[in-house]
DNA sequence: TTGTAAGCGTTATCAA
DNA sequence: TTGATAACGCTTACAA
């Protein structure tokens, strides 16, 4: 505070242009491909005086090459670009985290598209991205236009597709495991005597890990239907303003129930609030009046009610492990396309152990 | 689906380059410079003839031009650099998605570095931004290191600061109005009967906004007393995981209060969770045993306990203000620095409304 | 009104 | 081992 006057606040030094690579060799007394050739292969082909004479000129300008250029001449921009079918879904940013980080780690920079769940931007987002030459793509959009996202394999970018598939498209897959979530989810109710289940999930429109959610749910009810007598399950598409439509469901769901224990499965973060807000408005209580497990922990979910059990997914391990994937190949490894699959934790809390309180 | 025979899935086309602006050219039978003027100065200087051809062979080609030459020419890229403190914090994401929003519409990109509470990183964040090219910067940052940020404007390059300011920077600020925001917080609690008041915050640590609130807090308490018999007010600095220190504050709250009201303004999301915990954790429940107001309402906070009483931030508004104040400088408008203050709307849950039960 | 040519900051190919 | 020089895809004097 001291030390800063009001002239050095004023006085800010005039906008000095960026030293070029031009600068360096001028400073070192070489020329340019010297310079060059010192960035890039330092260890071989070059004498150590000389070495250094570059490293002194480097050290001396603050010289930093200038990454467009480079991925002018190049063809390469060590940029990643990442779309997002929503960055106010808490999931998107939970991946978005681990991808930026793993990206930092590997010196690569984020270019950020946010869909804004409007699908139509899809293939604006791909080809501005592309424009900027990023090296690669992390797609976690909506799935709906596969042409899009083919785009950008047609250019020769490598893709990783997170959370969500894209019918007909040769690209790396991270998500979590679908299945045996639901598996979990399902069979953790069973057993603590819940018999009329009610999966609810946003509209599923294609969007492969809703249509996985469901499908798992509904061949559990199937299959487990033999050993634990009484056992039904029904399945519901919400839409995010029909409030009406899920108080009714939930209602409907108890008046099946009848004195078996009724639960609810809701298959997103998104769904589990518009559940939570339908407890509030119907005045009932979890645990009590139905039980309830929802995919995707949140921070707020223990203090909601009992504390809501949930599906906590590896966010941070999904964000990463795609941008490992996309990184990978980026170095150069022609894999054929990977699925990796990973396992989701359920979190028992108060909303799924029943409380006749 | 039945177009999609196994083949079209394997023989996908090879990666065919980008058209470049040569081959424009060639393809309309003009010159490089004839289809540079066509992209950049459309209307004038163009005969109808050629425009025609070169508008027929951009189309044929679906030719694009290149934004990372475009940037090396002009020295500017249309991208611009977002530094955000924290991804996880939902103030960041939410004033992410404004900026985000903004930024499309007026055709730029956001370049993402998120912070991730490393204060240390702030400067490579800029220097990596800024090798990009990125034409002026968005930061949401940790304030401490000034000169990281006082960096970027020494290239010259235009700056918005959101909720945070650095001290002895000039440029653009947007940013809650944090002390009228206080005053709304506290003379609520004090209409609504309570009387001794906890100001809980993160470690202060020179953040802008957090000292603006804390000192709000303490000229609202002493300008106030006359005129509210028996009020107090204390503050309470809370580190990460110190919930012990947390537990015993909010203890001797309720013993400094004896017969008095009790109540607790949080001074954001974070910590309002942290509260919350705690609350659990002593077995205390929100409008009864103490008051709560919080700043920053968030999507679960109508579903704690009664409902937490929240200053709601327009957080869209400030990352479209910030990206528009940017984009407005970029544009050439040369203005003194700016300070632009979005109010606070009180939210009233049930957490500020004492009952007795 | 259009074309030629130089240059933005790199890297890569050739000679020296 | 080093240095000219051409190219990457674009814009912009300057000429025509």
């Amino acid at each position: 505070m001291y030390s800063q006057t009001p002239s050095s606040l004023n006085a800010l030094p005039v906008a000095t242009a960026r030293a070029t690579i031009a600068d360096v060799a001028r400073e070192a007394g070489v020329s340019k491909a010297t310079v060059s050739r010192f960035l890039n292969h330092r260890e071989t082909l070059l004498t150590k005086d000389i070495a250094t004479r570059v490293e002194l000129a480097i050290a001396a300008l603050s010289y930093s090459p200038s990454p467009m250029a480079q991925a002018l001449k190049r063809g390469r921009s060590r940029l990643i670009g990442l779309v997002v079918a929503d960055v106010t879904n808490p999931f998107s940013v939970a991946v978005l985290r681990g991808a930026e980080k793993a990206c930092q780690e590997s010196g690569y920079l984020l270019m950020l598209f946010n869909l804004g769940n409007d699908s139509r931007r899809e293939s604006d987002a791909i080809a501005a991205l592309s424009a900027y030459q990023v090296d690669g793509f992390i797609l976690n959009t909506l799935g709906r236009d596969a042409k899009a996202a083919a785009q950008a394999a047609l250019h020769g970018k490598p893709v990783v597709l997170v959370d969500r598939r894209h019918q007909g498209m040769q690209a790396d897959f991270v998500s979590l495991d679908n299945a045996g979530a639901v598996r979990l989810v399902a069979s953790h109710l069973v057993e603590g005597g819940y018999r009329e289940l009610l999966f609810i999930s946003e509209p599923i429109k294609n969007i492969s890990s809703r249509e996985e959610r469901e499908a798992a749910f509904r061949s559990f009810i199937s299959e487990s239907a033999p050993s634990a007598p009484g056992l039904q399950g029904r399945t519901f598409e919400n839409t995010v303003n029909d409030t009406q439509a899920l108080d009714k469901a939930l209602r409907d769901l108890r008046l099946r129930a009848g004195k078996r224990l009724a639960a609810v499965v809701s298959s997103n973060a998104v769904m589990t609030l518009r559940v939570v807000a339908a407890m509030a408005r119907l005045g009932w209580q979890f645990g009590v009046d139905v039980g309830f497990v929802g995919f995707d922990d949140t921070e707020w979910s223990p203090y909601i009610g009992p504390g809501l059990s949930t599906i906590v997914q590896p966010t941070d391990e999904l964000g990463r492990i795609a941008a490992g994937c996309l990184i990978e190949r980026l170095k150069g490894a022609a894999l054929p396309p990977r699925q990796i699959l990973l396992s989701g934790r359920l979190v028992v809390r108060g909303s799924s152990v029943h409380n006749v309180a």
